[in-house]
DNA sequence: CACCAGGCAAGTA
DNA sequence: TACTTGCATGGT
């Protein structure tokens, strides 16, 4: 099984994307702790719950390593209750607020001067935190190399030949990684053009868009 | 009303 | 390994 050398189309389809939807400033979120906080409160939810799920946070005060940390379960599930599954991610942010106290001493500062795999294996030893969420945090927070992929990229880069629609997280993120350069600005920004065209043209169940900027690598 | 949203873990075979 | 199910609010 030869593996193609997508490099060129791949940075086709960002330019395409970029010319299309601009700059996306990701991730919405002002700290690192933050955007960690975000990364699992979007789990299969939209971005708009899990925005009044942080403001619950702020407003009370407890957006905060300490504060997170101080905060008991059942009153944390209560100011999380937008972004839908509050208490199982009551849970998954106590587990990663633990790690982080306990490996880190508290400090993501620390936290992100371990190595990118070394940092990826330990996340994803925390309950809560699976691929996606692990990847979102060491790109977005972290700004390492790291493409993350999601629903949106294996939808829509199955449908124009990238990708088998079956595909394992790994192999679509092997896919993109051998084929770009390792910038995480670029990674950032493809990521979040995708996810940009994800919520616009390329929906569930409907036919490839004729509208989709992608198109345009096949027909000219 | 149905369907979807920037997943993950646990159980079953 | 390959399914299946539970988790839950809020927008279209």
């Amino acid at each position: 099984m030869k593996k193609k050398n997508n490099t060129k189309k791949l940075l086709r389809v960002y330019d395409l994307l970029f010319e299309k939807f601009g700059p996306r400033y990701w991730w919405p979120g002002e700290t690192r702790l933050e955007v960690i906080v975000g990364a699992i409160l979007t789990q299969n939810t939209s971005w708009s719950n899990v925005e009044k799920a942080i403001t619950n946070l702020k407003q009370h005060k407890l957006l905060s390593v300490k504060g997170l940390s101080g905060t008991d379960e059942k009153t944390l599930s209560g100011l999380i209750r937008p972004a839908g599954y509050f208490n199982v991610k009551a849970g998954r942010l106590k587990n990663f607020l633990r790690f982080l106290n306990t490996a880190y001493n508290g400090s993501i500062d620390r936290m992100f001067g371990s190595g990118t795999p070394e940092l990826r294996r330990e996340l994803l030893a925390v309950n809560g935190i699976g691929p996606e969420t692990a990847d979102s945090i060491l790109l977005y927070a972290g700004n390492k190399p790291v493409f993350v992929i999601d629903a949106y990229t294996k939808r829509i880069f199955s449908r124009h030949g990238f990708l088998r629609p079956d595909c394992e997280y790994e192999d679509a993120q092997a896919m993109f990684m051998e084929n770009l350069p390792p910038e995480p600005r670029l990674f950032n920004e493809y990521h979040a053009l995708i996810v940009e065209l994800g919520k616009n043209l390329c929906r569930p169940g409907k036919p490839l868009c004729n509208r989709c900027p992608i198109r345009r690598i096949k027909n000219g």
